[in-house]
DNA sequence: GCTCAATTACTACAGCTGTAGGAGGAAAAT
DNA sequence: ATTTTCCTCCTACAGCTGTAGTAATTGAGC
């Protein structure tokens, strides 16, 4: 098991997402949650599961049948590599151009920003 | 020229990058700004280029002999709409959050934080 | 005009990704 | 026990990406 995170396509991280909302699920447990609009056919979301598992971010559990899958890593962990990773490739390490174009678009309302602002504030 | 961003894949951002830093540049000026370590063949960046162009992302001038390329898009445009899209498919849409992780990791310094809550504040 | 060096165009190919079918095994129903 | 159904495994394949070689072309110097 690498030390960095494993590098998932778009399809993986969907179906990881998943399993962090449902923290443990089933094939069709998963198939179920794409819910409204185009769920996969069953053995795509198997294929891209086995991929997940080979690449260590999900770890499966086959002692009773319909095995059951769980996220690897946590989402948090994940989600701040991720950050890391997009900061570094798109925004060349520039996290003051990143911070500028999160609160001017409409991505943080002022009330929004207010929020996060105060709870900065309180480590400053 | 479809109203949305062209999906780019790595290879073609990373050239594209580095026509924004030239504003302008022929093939073998792409490739000498790879400098230190590992420039990918010349016929490599032709192919990307070529992409690049196909995409609409890059215009290229067939004027004069070696061909000019530059980009299609200002960098602001491109990087907030992969902000955009980062925002909405790794974080679902939960600015906070991302406002979190950056400012809570090594990202923005204090002293980088309490800048840009200046800049904030000024329009509250 | 011919030759050579630079440049461009075309072609190739392996690995990754999304997609899923079909074969086969296991469990449930009869 | 046999059938039916559910689930898993293996295989396939087309499109995208990174990589680059070879062929063709063009402009420059002889």
């Amino acid at each position: 098991m690498p030390p960095t995170t494993p590098k998932l396509s778009p399809g993986e991280f969907e179906i990881l997402k998943i399993l962090w909302k449902l923290e443990t699920a089933t094939v069709a447990e998963v198939r179920a949650d794409y819910a409204r609009e185009a769920a996969p056919a069953y053995t795509t979301i198997m294929t891209l599961l086995g991929r997940l598992v080979e690449k260590s971010a999900v770890r499966v559990s086959k002692e009773h049948r319909p095995f059951r899958y769980r996220p690897a890593l946590q989402r948090g962990t994940m989600l701040r590599r991720r950050l890391d990773e997009f900061l570094k490739t798109t925004y060349d390490g520039d996290a003051h151009l990143l911070l500028q174009h999160l609160l001017g678009d409409a991505h943080l309302g002022a009330s929004e920003a207010a929020k996060a602002l105060g709870t900065l504030s309180e480590e400053l």
